[in-house]
DNA sequence: GCTATATAGTTACAATTGAAACTAGTTTAA
DNA sequence: TTAAACTAGTTTCAATTGTAACTATATAGC
């Protein structure tokens, strides 16, 4: 593989190196991998479990509220809340303040479908992270948790 | 936002500190972000700029070595290569040995191209890490190595 | 109150994506 | 050599996704 050595002094960008694709690419590589565990094994979507583990934090919650928490549109939100409702794993009831609005919790079967991929979410988690110190794991928090903290400075105004 | 305190000593996975999540959900925003430059600027698509970026770096690959720079499959690749040959920013020759490939590399068009967004993208990125010590981004980039050997050695097997 | 504006959630439509089939050419090996 | 297996790249079709429009209700200002 040739390497072009012709340019000046251009600016140049080397992919491998380039954050944002390293971001995107170690995310895409770990969303699918684990998605093996809830999509082949559980038969849900990214967005079916995200839903599962912030109702299992936070019952009662309207969808907008769980898009605020997950980061997901309304749609998408919608359409997830639809297949878990399908599948039986919710309990829906009428907010009092609002009635345009459904508040949402995990049923019996929900929570234990949740619980089922908790268990293995954490594992997987726990054998991604394992080999890292603790020192190594908080700078890692620390270090996404920075970066998120710019990303939202630099696209409120810029 | 009533929290659930109800249940005993399951397993519990709160979103925001599951590392998956976490990955995909700053990759998510910093993608977006980034795209106005891109997209709004330049009307050029993820794949489109990570095909300008890698024919910059290493000219007269096959779509196939594109594709193992950067990730991407097949279709995906040959889907923006085409855009990018309609936008004529590409030379296609046929390869020597296999006349079934095509070495693809940038045109001068396509070279301006690249070097417009990669300043800017520069840019970008540079702000997005400005704040973190020299001895931090070293670290930032070992994590997401590491991370990415993990995720290998773990699909490898399991 | 009553009109205008805003919001919760769903639906419809268009664009993007991925899997599998396909075309055309290449390699293997009998 | 020639049949079988393989590979580069494209196309097709179905599923997923996002944007915008919509329904139903709520709130604000008059």
């Amino acid at each position: 593989m040739e390497e072009n050595v012709s340019n000046k002094n251009n600016p140049k960008v080397k992919l491998k190196h380039f954050m944002p694709y390293r971001l995107n690419n170690l995310s895409e590589r770990v969303s699918v991998a684990l998605s093996r565990i809830y999509s082949d094994e559980f038969d849900i979507s990214v967005a079916e479990w995200r839903i599962l583990a912030t109702l299992a934090e936070y019952p009662h919650l309207l969808a907008k509220e769980i898009g605020l928490q997950t980061h997901m549109d309304k749609v998408k939100v919608s359409r997830a809340v639809g297949t878990l409702d399908q599948k039986q794993c919710l309990i829906k009831e009428k907010d009092m303040n609002d009635s345009r609005a459904i508040r949402l919790a995990l049923n019996a079967k929900g929570l234990t479908l949740y619980e089922n991929i908790a268990h293995k979410a954490l594992e997987w988690e726990k054998s991604l992270l394992a080999g890292l110190s603790g020192q190594q794991k908080k700078g890692l928090y620390e270090l996404l948790g920075y970066l998120d903290e710019r990303v939202s400075a630099m696209t409120k105004k810029g």
